[in-house]
DNA sequence: GTCTATATGTAGATAGAC
DNA sequence: GTCTATCTACATATAGAC
């Protein structure tokens, strides 16, 4: 009975999904400028280009969209960033992790913003989201750890201040870009910023964990 | 003419203060609680206990008010820290400096989270502040770890970057101390916490910076 | 699936009696 | 200086024609 309307089906899912992705793609940017109690469905349909009740047809409420938003973002982060890998020790594996932080920072500069915005404003969604993200990928990332820190291959350190710092100090660079903006004086950031920014946080991490060299 | 109204003048300068005082006091808290424009006058006069056109009376705006706001945070606030001391080297300055961030983070979390709030959203007033700070503090602030870096006292570093970072690190157990408890798997943050977010802190800025024992 | 028109609620702000 | 009542604007959300 449905087989004559495959094909209707498959252009309305067509439509849907790019409409969606439209959607989407422009929340993340009204979001991020505007901040997101700011942001009106209004603003975010005329940027897309579509009437205010197309964003709702889709998106029932803001916070459903906003909900969407945060889980695209969230989904494509996890990704971003590498495991750690035991047997390349301590060196090779912080120096890593701390340049693919900063250039999901640069690179993804809204994505950012809005997860540091709904973080500061405790957004069930993001909370519940790390709690699941520590019982599944930290727990293991300090087991890593504490093995470099049995070898001697690092001084012992708290697994949870030691991300908390690079965390901040990484996204510090996207979240509050304006203060970073005004201190360097420039008035956009450059590549080489965002290096030297690495450079610099590796060299504190490295040393104040007493990484051995190798 | 106006020596009969002295009296009633002072009447009214004292009932003003205090209600400004009252206003500012419950609004920095509200603000912090709900967000900057989730904050709605009315909250602010409830938790007040005050009728909203009261608030209105003293504060035209909630911008003017969200202004007052944020000037005496950012006035109490150069106060808690202090300067550098060229005298005392690195080491000292340092290691007080950290202490006395994280204290101020620890002490006053609501202004904290209402400064990193403004900032996130670009707030032109905190901006201009910053903008402000950076002249009259943080070149001085640069001339003395230079003096520091000729002296062999330790090695030569970004003053810009070494600021960013630790302002980063320290603001971080206030600002988003909600992701912090998830970490630290504890439902409030104690002293000892905070303590322990100092050493590690203080150890990876002294230990990058490459300062020397003395 | 699209979009105009509209319902409903609530925000910021003020007038004007006390 | 206080506070009730109210104005205006705009937000979210939906009904219903196309």
């Amino acid at each position: 009975m449905s087989e004559e309307k495959r094909p209707k089906d498959q252009l309305k899912a067509h439509i849907r999904a790019q409409n969606q992705a439209l959607i989407l793609e422009t929340s993340e940017r009204v979001f991020a400028r505007q901040g997101l109690a700011k942001t009106t469905t209004q603003m975010i349909a005329d940027e897309a280009g579509l009437p205010k009740a197309n964003v709702h047809y889709y998106y029932r409420s803001k916070k459903d969209l906003l909900e969407a938003v945060l889980e695209r973002i969230l989904r494509l982060w996890l990704d971003s960033v590498s495991e750690f890998n035991l047997e390349e020790g301590p060196k090779r594996n912080l120096t890593r992790y701390i340049s693919e932080k900063i250039d999901q920072s640069r690179i993804n500069k809204n994505a950012s913003k809005i997860f540091a915005m709904a973080l500061i404003g405790e957004e069930h969604f993001v909370l519940d989201y790390l709690r699941n993200l520590f019982v599944t990928e930290l727990k293991r990332e300090k087991a890593t750890i504490q093995a470099w820190v049995d070898k001697g291959l690092m001084a012992p350190v708290s697994t949870e201040h030691l991300f908390i710092s690079i965390w901040a100090m990484t996204q510090t660079y996207a979240d509050f870009d304006a203060q970073v903006k005004i201190m360097l004086q420039k008035d956009e950031l450059e590549e080489s910023d965002f290096d030297e920014a690495k450079q610099f946080i590796t060299r504190m991490v490295l040393a104040g964990c007493g990484v051995v060299e190798h």
